[in-house]
DNA sequence: CGACTTGTTGATGTACATCAAGGTACGTGG
DNA sequence: CCACGTACCTTGATGTACATCAACAAGTCG
């Protein structure tokens, strides 16, 4: 687990932000993009398996994530971990520690990855002059529990089979709307131990329920790329349902 | 599945609501009290049994719970039901469901319970004219992430036993928090049925486990009475940590 | 200098034996 | 009647062990 790299400076401004340009993404106005652009104190990037919040630890800021996967989870005392969920370009990172003085999560890179960082003290200033940012970190917010709903679903009742199906559609349908996929195919950055600690399963059984729906022809995945071979199928045996599409906030 | 009980007039003002004397909810002053007071639109009370939030169902108003307990929970299509969480007084109740337009959960009532009020429609005229009361809402949305974060650690990492001892701690302590226990014993208002949905297990499993523990010495429950007679061997068996004890917001 | 070994490491694949959890059935008791 | 208790058998998931495969570094030899 390496440590974060050093922040660098300021390199691309909120007004000329690329990701905003998403299809998926809310235009902010002009007074919206000019606070956000004093909101934001600096960008940092980091290496794959770099850890921006670590559980127990007091976390000063808040991040969005500009490029790249990420993941949160949470360990118990004699190191069994559990995936809590990604974070994909646009996502707000240590809203929880930002709020409650410190996380009691990791996030950990899972690729490259790049992030905008925001200084806590300046969020009640957010809540005072622009109540639509404010309203919109709530969004995301209520957002996150909706995925968490989702996953505890599915790891509390669904079977093994149920489960991978399921993540592997979240997790593309997801890239998807960011417009990270091609057609049926994505490049998915995760090792089957990820997916084991996501599911609640061991790396065996994973393993072995993952070969079990590709001899079913519901998809492939190999070198890191997954391909969606019938989604119909997998979605529902899955009972996979995907997310409305809903233009939604970016800070 | 009952239907609600047709919606009261206000009975209590929030200016005079004993809920908020309590030392654990945080104080607010007159404007933020005449505020809630013009935001609030009602009570609602319900029967054990009655849903308040249905899943795929529009839901247009906001709801604390005033006393009583309620349930959140998603079902599969073929009906195998998984408990989100559980809400006990102070607790925000229909956040996702206005602000993403519609539930992807059902709300049920544990014990008679009632409800305050709120249309979704003042919503935003809250965080226009109260940031403090919009930051409230945000940091009540993290804290739900975060009980969320901590049942699905159990739920996909712990074993059976040390599920239902977290649990029960769990809503020991949040009760004991509320001034709802007595010394080491609580009434709680559920069957084992809803513990083995909380925790993702069999019906006749969950039995077995809360036996096991039982005979071990380290809680008795009989009658919903819950007496945990070894709170320390419980936690250390549980890995539980209590949450700190903050002075929280209320709606 | 390049080409071919060799060793290392991390991710993956598969075969057991074992065990935790599930499902059915049939009790009891309020 | 519904919640709880318990026995019995089944099965889904685990853990250990070991083999494969690709990526990468170091070392050796033509």
């Amino acid at each position: 687990m390496k440590k974060p790299e050093a922040m660098q400076g300021r390199q691309v401004a909120c007004p000329e932000c690329p990701l905003r340009l998403q299809k998926c993404f809310r235009q902010f106005d002009e007074t919206e993009l000019a606070f956000m652009d004093a909101f934001k104190v600096g960008e940092l990037v980091v290496d794959a398996g770099t850890s921006v919040l670590l559980q127990g630890i007091d976390g000063p800021h808040l991040y969005t994530v500009f490029s790249g996967w990420m993941f949160r989870f949470k360990t118990l005392p004699d190191g069994r971990r559990q995936i809590l969920n990604y974070a994909l370009p646009g996502d707000l990172i240590g809203l929880q520690s930002v709020l409650m003085d410190k996380a009691e999560h990791t996030v950990e890179a899972l690729t490259r990855a790049s992030l905008c960082v925001f200084a806590r003290d300046n969020l009640w200033r957010l809540y005072e002059k622009h109540p639509e940012l404010a309203f919109d970190i709530t969004w995301l917010a209520a957002r996150g529990e909706r995925l968490l709903d989702e996953h505890l679903l599915s790891v509390g009742r669904r079977t093994a089979a149920e489960r991978v199906a399921y993540v592997l559609l979240h997790l593309f349908d997801r890239a998807r709307q960011l417009g990270l996929n091609r057609g049926n195919s994505l490049r998915l950055p995760l090792t089957q131990q990820h997916l084991a600690d996501t599911l609640g399963l061991s790396l065996v059984h994973t393993n072995k329920t993952l070969h079990q729906l590709i001899r079913r022809g519901l998809f492939s995945w190999r070198n890191g790329e997954l391909v969606i071979r019938n989604a119909k199928a997998m979605a529902e045996f899955a009972s996979f349902e995907p997310m409305q599409e809903v233009v939604r906030p970016i800070l």
